[in-house]
DNA sequence: TTGAAAGCGTTACCAC
DNA sequence: GTGGTAACGCTTTCAA
């Protein structure tokens, strides 16, 4: 009898040692037991010394299931990327994680691939009590959890604000970034700017667009303008977009990309047709990918903070957890506009 | 206290129907709602159909929790990476998701960031139950599971092999490939090849340095080889690596790289020197990054079928923990060796 | 085919 | 301060 219960106990998978066995051990209650190992100012100095020591000899750990079960907590928040391939979500989930860490809490990431099915699978996480709060970098809340109002406060977008009201949003202004990065291809002389957009159902590719619009309108040149969208912001798109802009009669002068890889597929193609960048063609891109700098020519671009997005975006989020209130106000961080060879120098029309 | 009991149930805060719940409704035992459920045979089918439809319309989400904590599965795998921020990562996790979809089998994303604590942290989730398996890019098993060799099986690592014996492992053979691209540019009349190699504590870097090095002396040119070796091998690293080059008297013919950012930072270094890329030096990256066909010029690399490993390692882990056998053999898969601009065109030297 | 009951390992509540 | 006990929501025997 003994025998097989000790053998059934040995085969059993995970950790063994439990918290009655501390218990037992240490000739105390399992309450107890757990009290002390969360550090409980209700008990004794002494006990909590003694029980930790001897959980830390019989390599006790404590088992995350049966502990989420009873305290209705997961200790862990998902983050959900549209595309966890993108070079740009990364940095902001290392923010989060950053920011989650003193706190104990994980961080776990799903990436939805634009499949609604995974996105409800991941949604579900939230609702069976895997995860205490949802990061969307996605720009849209699963439909799962729409209805669901009362989940509202454990939710934060990033960088892709969601259409559904009372989600709490941290980004920059994308549309502030895009006035300015075109103003400034303005001020060099430049009048003919396209602008190669991004998907224009997205909230944030839809931003830069008008930001752009705005100071070609501004400017008195919004016959000129040119904005096109596609269904993506990857080079490869940027390849298409340019060969489409070269098919036309007039080429402009510069281009304001909506991301840096749109850039970098546009201006490969410029290139190949022997256009020169930047003294024929300038370019803008957005996000400042890691290889802008030494891509040829080094790209001007927009620095979004992500890193300190994510970890604005974690804090917004326990702080609505914790204090059960909502952060209604957008918060946007500032961007950097770093002007790099591809646009060339000043004074290019004089 | 019926009010206090519903209101206390309201108050809580994840999915609010439960099993139990269900049954009531049904007017059966939970037992047999959770049979229905879980689609056992053993429930008539009409039973089985009116439970299902019972707890769609009521809108019932299985307790994440309270089921792990039974049957003693996670349903979950965890994958840790050094740096979830590095490119060629997600690729491979994008795999592993691929190949456990179908079985249900959520991933979590863990990211060490060179953290021993973090990693430790990250080990614990097998222990305790909050992950099913391992798969670990880092290189390395966390020492927390170095003793405990019975988890060997639910531990599967990508990419980078742990010095540990018992761990299964799938990758490329890094090895021969350097060596493939080392002799393409021999073949090309280029002497004087230089590598920048990546940090050699790291298997894989030390893999592509020795099969440079392999393929030097077989053609008898081992004196003018040089291998670097930095502690990182990203675009920065590249630009230094570059500098210290450009600083000797004699300037190799061509340099492969261990990574395509070495090249990047590297190849940025030398044509602001005024080097002619690739007539005067030719350049090899590594790991086929997205940018590398429409860097200029586009540069030659090796492309590693990063989702493919992490599919064949995924299934490969499923296997051990279905089968409980170990897959011993380390699972070599096929690299593909993309010539571009960056090596120039044959006939260098004549 | 279904019901009853016993847990999984932990925490929370109520006594003492 | 500590012990006892119930409960978290589910699965899984064992009976019927």
């Amino acid at each position: 009898m003994t025998a097989e219960k000790a053998k059934g106990k040995a085969a059993r998978s995970n950790s063994n040692v439990t918290i009655v066995d501390i218990a037992r051990l240490a000739g105390v209650n399992p309450s107890t037991v757990s009290r002390a190992l969360s550090g409980s100012s209700a008990v004794t100095l002494q006990t909590r010394a003694r029980i930790a020591q001897i959980a830390k000899e019989s390599g006790y750990i404590a088992n995350h299931n049966a502990r989420m079960l009873r305290s209705r907590k997961a200790n862990q928040i998902l983050v959900i990327v549209p595309n966890i391939a993108a070079f740009s979500h990364p940095d902001v989930i290392l923010g989060i994680e950053e920011a989650l860490e003193e706190y104990n809490i994980g961080v776990i990431v799903g990436s939805t691939k634009g499949s609604e099915a995974r996105e409800i699978a991941l949604a579900r996480q939230l609702v069976t009590g895997a995860a205490d709060g949802l990061i969307l970098l996605n720009g849209r809340l699963p439909d799962e959890l729409g209805e669901l109002t009362h989940y509202s406060r454990r939710i934060v977008a990033i960088s892709r604000p969601v259409a559904n009201p009372g989600i709490a949003f941290v980004g920059i202004d994308n549309e502030q970034a895009a006035t300015e990065a075109t103003r400034y291809l303005l001020s060099l002389g430049r009048k003919r700017i396209a602008h190669i957009g991004g998907p224009e159902q997205s909230p944030i590719f839809a931003a830069r667009a008008r930001g752009y619009r705005t100071a070609m309108e501004q400017a008195g040149l919004e016959d000129i303008s040119d904005v096109q969208h596609f269904s993506s912001f990857d080079i490869a798109a940027g390849r298409d977009a340019m060969r489409s802009i070269l098919s036309r009669k007039q080429l402009p002068d510069a281009i304001l990309c909506a991301s840096d890889e749109l850039a970098f597929g546009a201006i490969q193609v410029a290139r190949e047709r022997g256009i020169k960048v930047p003294e024929q063609l300038a370019f803008i891109g957005f996000d400042n990918h890691p290889v802008s700098e030494a891509f040829s020519p080094a790209l001007t671009t927009i620095s979004v903070p992500r890193r300190r997005l994510g970890v604005l975006g974690a804090q917004t989020l326990l702080r609505q957890i914790d204090a059960d209130v909502d952060v209604a106000e957008p918060q946007l961080l500032p961007y950097e506009f770093l002007v790099r060879a591809s646009c060339g120098r000043n004074g290019f029309a004089s």
